[in-house]
DNA sequence: CGAAACTTTGACCTGAATCAACTCGGGTGG
DNA sequence: CCACCCGAGTTGATTCAGGTCAAAGTTTCG
């Protein structure tokens, strides 16, 4: 069960397979350095409470806090709160509650999922270490549902400290805006997505977001590890998990993808990309 | 030409018919006084200049200043923009554009529009008087465009005077990130929409819609006037303008609603409201 | 080890897209 | 004032992408 990543992560304390950011307090069974990278074996040893800075995370210049200067960020890291880890399946705020806050992902994966009053859900998004979440929640109430999918953990910047926060930090509230600004316009081009385009040219589009992002955050961007399952995945294209299952088929027998479970390689980026932004839709 | 508006809304300039609010300055034809509401015909006199403050504007309940004490709304009056008046198929921005502030609808209404890379449209909102959007654009740059549906103006705040604003009155900050959080809340259930109801459910959706925020502003709830194409209906909807027209057929033969060229009048709003909210989609 | 949850595969069906006429209404210019 | 034109809307015939149902694998995890 091993992996890569680069060492200066490692020392930050990043494990790429659990994701999950106090590396250093895990049970590091085997590791072989190679060329700027080690692969490594971790074991047991969640949930052990460690308070960690901003200034100290891995996930600094992709989070929240990166817009902001050293003095900043010590203000802000005591505004911040680490939750402790949650379980698979587990929710960290359901649709109706009341708005507590906005939450980053330190480790693992979150979905967020709204639900129409006959009881269908729709997965609304899909978030990864480092990504803010719970912008839904700003009108008074979570009109979503947030759940794990994996053992993870976040870190929560309370209601009550974003307002103090934003009169002293101007920087922080326009970065607040500009994220904000991003959920509506990735959700609005997800509409894009829904309604003109193909099941394949979904697909390829969610695994090259995937991909893209994966490596941002120092993964690999070729071998994913999906954390979400095919009903997720469907739902979240607006297809059934029988289509994404004959889907990931095509894939294989085109030569674009290897999709082993949950593993995924991809052998063709650059054929996915053109696939997603080829020449019309349905 | 006759369309019926209550007596206290008349009074402070609002027009049912072309849904210009500045109705004291036309020329008014005809009227009759009725049980609180009044027929009016109206005619010519577009684009007379003339300032009105938020305090007068007959939307001033619906629009962003509603949650600011009168001192506030002083304030906040001296840094909107009153445009111009566009005519219908104009920009008032464009994808790409460099974000320049937040739009109130005056009178008329807008649609935005987010593009593919291939040119393929996609409608992501529609907006009626006293809405707000132009939030896809605080991220430095609007991500959509920006079209008048018909003869319409707006009033314009402006990024600098929003920096400056929400520092001065939390409340308007408050006010904003409510409002960008419904914005994100509706694309989301838009997304449930698209990918998990049938033509017919969205259809009925999408005019239940209409015909509450028509009432909340005042108009007729059940006469409904569509400034949008069959074309921009069925693309915000995911649908195609054909299924749109035998849709509209259906809803006749069924006793649901009238339809007749852009003239809804809608006959059984309880059934429509059923017909969303029914057992399930596809 | 075994049950439950997730995936894959196949056969079949259907809702809405596509393509192609045709109609209607409003504006224009002679 | 009317003939013409053009874009918007309607209607019908046909097609097919992706849904549904069913049943057999395959993980995963207690």
């Amino acid at each position: 069960m091993a992996n890569h990543l680069p060492v200066d992560r490692l020392r930050r304390g990043l494990c790429t397979r659990c994701r999950i950011n106090d590396i250093s307090v895990y049970n590091v069974r085997k590791y072989l350095s190679n060329v700027g990278f080690l692969y490594v074996a971790v074991s047991s040893g969640f949930n052990i409470p460690m308070k960690l800075t901003c200034r100290d995370c891995s996930l600094a210049e992709l989070c929240l806090p990166r817009a902001l200067s050293p003095d900043d960020m010590e203000q802000f890291e005591t505004m911040v709160d680490q939750r402790p880890a949650m379980a698979r399946g587990n929710f960290l705020y359901q649709t109706g509650d009341v708005f507590g806050g906005l939450y980053a992902v330190k480790s693992g994966s979150f979905k967020t999922t709204i639900s129409a009053s006959d009881g269908e859900d729709q997965v609304t998004g899909f978030y990864l270490p480092g990504e803010l979440f719970g912008f839904d929640g700003f009108d008074d109430h979570y009109s979503c549902s947030a759940v794990a999918l994996e053992h993870s953990s976040v870190c929560e910047l309370p209601l009550s400290s974003i307002d103090q926060l934003v009169v002293k930090l101007p920087n922080l509230r326009r970065e607040l805006d500009r994220l904000m600004a991003r959920e509506i316009t990735t959700d609005q081009s997800m509409l894009l997505q829904l309604s003109r385009r193909t099941a394949e040219q979904r697909l390829a589009a969610f695994l090259v977001s995937l991909s893209l992002r994966f490596r941002q955050r120092g993964f690999s961007g070729t071998e994913l590890r999906l954390s979400m399952s095919r009903y997720d995945i469907a739902n979240y294209l607006g297809l059934t998990a029988e289509t994404v299952s004959r889907l990931f088929k095509r894939l294989k027998e085109h030569h674009l993808a290897l999709v082993n479970g949950r593993t995924v390689i991809i052998q063709d980026f650059e054929a996915l990309h053109r696939q997603v932004h080829g020449s019309g839709g349905r």
